[in-house]
DNA sequence: GATGAAATAGCTACAGA
DNA sequence: TCTGTAGCTATTTCATC
């Protein structure tokens, strides 16, 4: 389940996390392999979880979803038990994109997509409400998007001679 | 170039931004459409920019990345001249994932994919380093991701009869 | 890992509502 | 203008070397 990747293998992995519609024809050729070898190695990528997921990334503005907003949360209490609750609601709420639990002040960064702050306040209850574990938790608004992916950054040695 | 989004293309856009390795078939029988109707959506959202991007999401600690780190930046003058040389060395890191300018305290969040600690300590010099316009910058590990995903709610209304 | 055949998906054209 | 049917092209998939 943990099969070592190879300049091919990271290769291939930069073109698909980059464009995933390019077939396997033409990533056979840009890294000096023949297609059949390309679907081998993604289908042992996909299998192995190397490939999380192959998704179409939507522009939120044109869905009507035009606020993203960025929360931290602090508890009184870290321990499993006691944010079981918050994490769960996290998990069920699709308009929470990313939930990362750090370090520092905080002790939880949410990413929120929103179309209306109206929607964002009953969301925000709904989610730290009730919690009496939840000591408080502070908003910003996104003005401005500069730069958005999940992309893993690969460091390109030369596929192939 | 501002199409109105029927309850067709919502459906449509809800699997693709799920998976879109889903044939256009399988799509077609999914919204009660016929396969070629499917496929003109999908290029007419695509073209319109309604669909970002179609990419694979792969998995950053088995690339070598195990760190995300998020960074509150905050700045003298927020100014776009003053921020111009900020803003465009964060565009070149592929390290940064996501940028946002958000109101609050900070004036910048970072997200981050970094190997190691020290691989991260020269990304925050290179970025931050010798721009005396950044007054400070705070960082924070993510201990554990709870949810990662780009993806936009869609409101589900019956797709078609 | 490469080659070639079968199955499948994607694309275009045409007809109809 | 949009959908659906039909037919073609290209891609993926699988067996073999």
């Amino acid at each position: 389940m943990l099969p070592t990747l190879d300049a091919f293998d990271l290769a291939i992995l930069d073109i698909l996390q980059r464009d995933n519609t390019v077939s396997q024809r033409a990533i056979a050729l840009a890294v000096h392999l023949s297609a059949p070898a390309v679907q081998r190695r993604i289908r042992r990528l996909r299998e192995s979880g190397v490939i999380r997921a192959e998704v179409a990334v939507l522009d939120a503005n044109r869905l009507g979803r035009p606020l993203t907003l960025l929360v931290e949360v602090h508890v009184h209490d870290e321990h499993p038990l006691r944010t079981a609750g918050l994490r769960q609601r996290i998990a069920a709420e699709p308009a929470v994109q990313q939930c990362y639990a750090i370090t520092g002040e905080a002790d939880y960064l949410l990413v929120i997509s929103a179309a209306t702050m109206a929607d964002y306040q009953a969301l925000s209850e709904r989610l730290f409400g009730g919690d009496d574990n939840v000591r408080r938790f502070r908003t910003s608004v996104a003005l401005s998007c500069l730069k958005s992916g999940l992309q893993v950054p690969i460091e390109r040695d030369a596929a192939a001679p």
